[in-house]
DNA sequence: CGACGCTTTGACTATACTCAACCCGTGTGG
DNA sequence: CCACACGGGTTGAGTATAGTCAAAGCGTCG
């Protein structure tokens, strides 16, 4: 239980600079070109956004927020990779979600509670554009057209959040593991060989279990000729309807 | 696993009419008032919107819609209790909340899903007020502060799931229990003898469990002194932070 | 009253967690 | 360049937690 949490002394968030739209974009532009909840918008308001926006980067293992933190802006992910996870009750670390450019989180807090209630961290250099929680509000009410997008991502998210839920409420390990292959396999535009998208510790955490009960079950489906473990992180799936009805 | 669905031949609502302004507003007007997205417009408005709502009965038992259901339109409770569960990939049945009046659903599917993945389902005698999709819409481009309200109330379902999907993954059936009980209490005003909000084989579902094993954990907690059965519904709290503790 | 469904209790079992040891790949420093 | 330390990963043994199945109790509703 003690490593569950690397507390580090401050929120050391290394570069920080405004990236106006007039600025030599560098990652400027990118950090707004592929946001899905602007990306529908004309230019001249792309353009006003931008000026709204402050893009910030984040070494790896470097925190955006943390519980208790009060929650202020809104974070849209345009490189790296963040992980969002939270702690239980009893201690332990559950992951969440990991998001990828153009995802986006700080939402939660921005329209209903005060402070954070997870961690975000980076588990990859990355960098990030935020937006005021004021600045946000007026743009929302400003383009309507914009909360519809947001809407649409959270209840997408929701609904993914209920069927997690779902899962681990009915579904055993051995299951949870297969349906989070298949998942992989389905982002992975239908290739045979994935590639896991976290280390395996992590990906305990994530689907509710332990890297032993991970390690052991992918043994398991390996032995019953459904995977091949290609090596640490790649697998190859060898019989898909037989994940399916593990 | 035979008596986890219980489908019925076809939607039967029962009682279907227009709860217009005019109307000699039986629940016409509670349906619309009490709503928290809607209740800080202005008059005018809260008519505008009145006119495009529809009000439906529902039976005990009766379903407003089940998985594979186009999901055309936004229901609002005004009257009765609504249950949302889902089936798992293994076909176990998990309750994921029960809607008061003033809460809504099919929103997951009017902003991103086609059909919807959920049932819905008046445990008690109901009555919903909907919204077509492409009305609601309107409105909201319209009236871009009902978006603030119900991305609010997105954020809190949100928080609210992960919260729940946390407990799944790393508390014991226990704690689960435990933390139900507290937030029953929370919700029923701090008295120490809280109504149970259904019945025991709902809330074994709604907590990932099993029958059997609610009434076993409840007898513990009661064994050790932190609780009291008073009845098959009621439950006195004797020990809060002995609960907590769990 | 009887039937049905929910609840409880008991016995048994399976699933997966814990703890401990060991292995391996990587990155660091001598 | 090698040695070593470190973290993640794997394997094994033992155990706890909670699920299954079966039977019986209880309440309610027709």
């Amino acid at each position: 239980m003690g490593d569950q949490i690397d507390r580090k002394p401050e929120h050391n968030q290394a570069r920080c600079h405004h990236c106006h739209h007039h600025a030599s974009g560098t990652d400027g532009d990118s950090c707004i070109s592929l946001v899905p909840i602007f990306n529908h918008l004309e230019q001249a308001q792309m353009d006003e956004i931008m000026s709204l926006i402050r893009s910030l980067s984040f070494k790896k293992g470097e925190s955006l927020y943390r519980p208790g933190d009060p929650a202020n802006s809104l974070y849209i992910v345009s490189e790296g990779r963040i992980k969002i996870y939270r702690l239980a009750e009893s201690g332990k670390e559950q992951l969440l979600r990991v998001l990828r450019p153009g995802d986006f989180t700080g939402e939660l807090a921005l329209f209903s509670e005060k402070v954070h209630e997870s961690y975000a961290e980076a588990i990859e250099a990355a960098s990030v554009c935020t937006i005021a929680r004021s600045e946000l509000n007026d743009l929302l009410l400003k383009y309507p057209s914009i909360s519809l997008k947001v809407l649409s991502e959270f209840s997408h998210r929701l609904e993914q959040s209920e069927k997690q839920t779902t899962r681990f409420a009915t579904e055993r390990v051995e299951t949870r593991i297969a349906l989070f292959l298949i998942e992989c396999m389905d982002n992975a535009n239908q290739s045979t060989e994935i590639e896991l998208p976290m280390n395996k510790k992590d990906m305990a955490s994530y689907l509710g279990t332990t890297p032993e009960s991970i390690s052991r079950k992918l043994a398991e489906l390996e032995d019953a000729g459904l995977i091949q473990q290609v090596s640490n992180k790649k697998i190859r799936i060898l019989d898909l309807d037989g994940l399916l009805s593990v």
